[in-house]
DNA sequence: AGCTAATCGAGACGGTACGTCGCGTCTTGAC
DNA sequence: GTCAAGACGCGACGTACCGTCTCGATTAGCT
């Protein structure tokens, strides 16, 4: 029955940690990602550095929360029923998520997770998988007997052109790319299911 | 007639640029992308930091120079003929390409593209834009009906599941998921040649 | 009629003081001075920070109790009577201490002293004036008929070379010193004793 | 012929020493000792932090540095020739030097140095010794026949009461004194020369 | 041969941020 | 009221790179 056993000492102050990802974003919208300095974070929020090194290791790591705190409060809820529609409000949610600022938030991740393999490995657990598993959920549902390989494929021909398009060729991420994608990944997923 | 008017006083030592290329891609492949900083390529090539700042104007445009001499060595190229043969060979020529050293380089850079709009622009046209030329030459010789909107959503669905395991996923870039994104991409092209 | 009122509340544990003082002594021995913080005592001893807070008000007040226990042990005793026999007990009693383990800690307080005038004054009322006294008496005893001033000069003429050479030059402060000094004292008594 | 071989690269502002230098003592006078931190001495100077470690390893130096500009120009001129004449102008001279700014400045300089012994060390090399060599010419001049620890005894002597009131007794070094010490210097001479 | 001009090494320099240390105060719950 | 534990604001530490600068020493082509 016991709910985390109270750590000893005076308890952090949860203000402070909402402080910093307020002032983290803040700094990432106002003046671009390479303005979020652990620095200008603790002064923006009027917080101690020490009080950041305390319960952040590295900056990504703050950043990784601020983010969880914005990305949390916009699941995407995908109720469709007909075969293919879900897949195609699943996408379309998707790019219209990330046609906002959550995608300049991905992409500051992304930049990041780019230098260093270890917190590529977090953010994935952290955030993507979520969308992932979703995803994973649509395809499951409709062709139950996939093999893992297989579903992992299906993910990554619906998933890839999208961030594709957010990270490299930044294109617009609008409801007619991401019909195109669903219909694809449709058509993908017929491919699949015949040969069985 | 001269082509270059070529500059009085004491010409470029060439040799410079190679060594602080082949410094920049030894710190990157010893000790990360972290790890490359001006500073230390001065170093490491044993060149003085102002030499450097003569030639490139920012770090990104060293690296971005680095990995020329790297990758205009590997242009692939592929002769196929069949209808989704070449298909087939550029999609494991690419992957295969991205899988080796070459993967490593395009992570780096787009960890600075993801920091810079003007880099990453600098990056897609220099670079990635001759894979993608290549890719819709193959599409506009098979389906010469195409508009430039098809075209792009075609190169996209192709390219985006790569770049997505190899920048995000981190998943392996072998002959069999080159083969499925090929096949996919065929599926594709005809679903869109028969618009009807 | 209870002499110490016994304050309310759980009493203070003696223990802590004396582990207090022993880390600190023990850091000044194996890492210097500069290693003693409030912050490695505490550590040390296995205390907590406040604990040392609420006892005393500044590092210095702590290591100044702390060299008090190191020192209220061992208090010169000179029960000489011929005339210039016991000023030369104390030059060699004074001298010797000084030599060993205390001549470091007072190195230590005076560091200290020389940042902080109230630390200073506090340790010269607390400690350095017990010997003054001592050496006072002698000569009080010898010429009863000298003035505050003459008195004040005696002391320094026979303190100084000894502190000196303790602070400042770091020379042996050895028996033949010792003797030196006052025998050079003697004939300063006998100088001031003349003209009167 | 070579006059220092003229090294490398951009040569240092001797400027910037010199402020520097103004900035420690302005800051010592006006704050006190504790006041004076790298980044205080960078800011009032006007100076990069980095340019001060570039110079000096440790704030002490850049304090002993300070110290010598000011003291440089007040080297006691003795010019006397009566036997204990010297002696006695030497004492005085030395007296009103520390009762001055003088002294505080070696009042700060010793906190320092009984904290890191190497930098007592170079205190008295650079600037303690320079006093010592002078009163030992006086002696060596009237007492020839002295061997070394004799030498070293007498300044001691002579010394030692003055840095005692200065450091410890915080006591006036007014003409009286330094005549008292300096005539009880004399005595010990005197001492010393009868009985070989 | 002398002149002009850019290059090169070396390294100083003003900055900004880093991540850490110690200060002295505070806030918990347990005793 | 004391205690252990530890959060907290603060100020300074010493270091790393940034991009620019100032030196003396080359190293060419053009008089």
């Amino acid at each position: 029955m016991n709910e985390t056993p109270r750590a000893a000492g005076r308890p952090r102050n949860a203000e402070h940690s909402r402080k910093a990802h307020q002032a983290a974003l803040d700094l990432l919208r106002e003046h671009g990602y390479a303005s979020i300095s652990m620095e200008a974070v603790a002064d923006r929020a009027g917080i101690a550095k020490q009080t950041l090194y305390r319960r952040w290791k590295h900056k990504s790591a703050l950043i990784l929360d601020a983010f969880a705190e914005q990305a949390d409060q916009l699941p995407t809820l995908p109720p469709a029923e007909t075969p293919g529609e879900d897949l195609l409000v699943f996408a379309r949610a998707t790019c219209r998520t990330l046609s906002g600022e959550c995608g300049t938030l991905n992409r500051a991740l992304m930049a990041e997770a780019l230098q260093s393999p270890e917190f590529l490995v977090d953010l994935r657990e952290r955030h993507l998988s979520k969308r992932r598993r979703q995803l994973r959920g649509i395809f499951v549902r409709q062709l139950p007997d996939l093999d893992e390989r297989q579903l992992e494929l299906l993910i990554d021909l619906m998933l890839g052109p999208i961030w594709y398009r957010l990270l490299i060729q930044n294109a617009p991420l609008d409801d007619a790319f991401a019909d195109l994608v669903a219909s694809n990944t449709l058509v993908a997923m017929a491919a699949l299911a015949r040969p069985a």
